[in-house]
DNA sequence: CCCCACATGTGAACGCTGTATACATTGCCA
DNA sequence: TGGCAATGTATACAGCGTTCACATGTGGGG
C-alpha cells in the first residue's frame, strides 16, 4: 500500500462523498469539479472516467440526498414508541421528520430536489414514497384512517410536507423568526384532518 | 429617432423583459447575462450600469415571476362567480391557480421560487400571499370556515399548492402521466377539509 | 446658445468554470 | 511475462461573470 496512488482504487466514491459534504454545508452551488478532484487529490479530468457530466454527478449526488431523507424518515419511525395510536404517531413522525430535514439539513434538502428530479415517484428511488405509503396503509388496516381517501393520501401529504420543507429551507432568508416547530405542528394537523382522521 | 441607440434609454426594463421571456421557455438557467446584452442589441458590460450583479438582476426576475404568479391567482378570484358558497369556490379557484401556475408556467414557477427567497411573508412582495389570506378572511366572515383553525391556515394552504407546486413543475420529469387536474382537486378537497371545512 | 459634467455604453482583458484530447501509468489476465 | 484495458495527467479551449479604462451622447446651468 504505497502512497502513489495513480490509480486510485475508489474515486468515484471518495468523488460523491466530498460533493455530499459540500453541499450539505454550502448548498447545491457549492458543488463544483475542480474542488472535488482538488478534495480527492485529482486532476480534474479524472472524474471524467467516472462520470459523463457534471450533470450525471449531481444527479447521482441528488439521489444519495434523497436517500439521506429517507433514513431520517424510517429513523423517526422505527424511534416511535408502541402503544395507543401507534400508526398514527408512527405518520406523525414520519411528515415531522421530512421538514425537520429540511431545516435541519437544507444544503442536502435542496440538492436532493434541484433542477426538476422532484418526482418521488422516480423509478431509481422510490424509498421515501414507500416509508410514506407504508405508514398510510397501516393507518387504513387499523382503522385509524378512513378508506376512502387513501388514493389520494400519498400526494396530499407529501405536498403539505413538502411544501412547508421548501419554505422552512431557503438557505438565505427567514424574516420572521417563526419557530419552525409550531408551523410544522401545525401542517402536520392538517394532513391529518385532511385524511379525514378525528383523534 | 435616429438608429444609432449608443445610450439605449430604457435598457433595464429591456434586459429584464428579456430575461423574463427566456426563462419562461428554458427556465432559471436559461438566463445568460451575455445573451441578454445580444437580445437587446448591447455589450454585455452595458448590464453593470443597471445591475450590481447578475445575482441582483436574477433577483428582480424572480421578483416579476412571483408577481406574474399574484395576477393569475387574482384573475383567477375574479372570474368566479358570485352565489352560494362563493368565498369557498373562490378560495379553491386561487388555489388552483397557483398550482396551474406551476403546470403551465413552469419556467416562471422554478424561476420564481430558485435559490432561496422561497419565503411568501418577504416584505418586498406580499402580493401572492395578501390573495389567499384575504380569501381565508372572507370564508371566516362568513361562516364558511371555522375561526379555530384561521391563525395556521395560511401556512397549511400555502405548503400544500406550494409542494403540490414543485412536485408537479419539474420541467424535466413526468413519469406516470399523472393527469394534473386530478392531483390538483385532490390537494385542494385536502386543503378543504384541513381547514374544517364540511361541505 | 454653448459647453461641460454626468449617465450610459464599449472593448478588451481576467479568472473561473466544465469539457475534450492526446498522453502516461498501472493492474490484471491470457 | 507481455500487452491490453482501465484509470489518471497535462494542456488547451470556449463560455461564463466581472472589471476597468475609455468613448459617446445629453440635458441643464452659465
Amino acid at each position: 500500500m504505497t502512497e502513489s496512488h495513480y490509480h486510485h482504487g475508489n474515486l468515484r466514491a471518495e468523488l460523491l462523498a466530498h460533493a455530499l459534504r459540500r453541499v450539505r454545508e454550502h448548498g447545491p452551488g457549492a458543488l463544483v469539479l475542480r474542488d472535488l478532484a482538488k478534495d480527492a487529490g485529482v486532476s480534474p479530468a479524472a472524474a471524467y472516467r467516472h462520470f459523463d457530466t457534471i450533470d450525471h454527478l449531481r444527479a447521482e449526488v441528488a439521489r444519495l440526498a434523497r436517500q439521506e431523507l429517507a433514513v431520517a424518515m424510517l429513523a423517526a419511525r422505527n424511534r416511535t414508541s408502541r402503544g395507543r395510536n401507534a400508526s398514527l404517531r408512527r405518520f406523525e413522525a414520519i411528515g415531522r421528520a421530512y421538514v425537520r430535514f429540511a431545516v435541519d439539513e437544507p444544503g442536502w434538502f435542496e440538492t436532493a430536489f434541484a433542477e426538476g428530479s422532484v418526482l418521488p415517484t422516480t423509478a431509481d428511488d422510490p424509498a421515501a414514497w414507500d416509508v410514506l405509503v407504508g405508514a398510510l396503509d397501516e393507518m387504513v388496516a387499523d382503522g385509524t384512517m378512513p378508506a376512502r381517501y387513501r388514493e389520494s393520501a400519498p400526494l396530499v401529504a407529501w405536498a403539505s410536507v413538502h411544501g412547508l420543507g421548501a419554505l422552512l429551507s431557503s438557505t438565505t432568508q427567514r424574516p420572521d423568526g417563526t419557530p419552525a416547530d409550531a408551523a410544522i405542528d401545525d401542517v402536520v394537523a392538517g394532513v391529518v384532518r385532511a385524511l379525514g382522521i378525528s383523534r
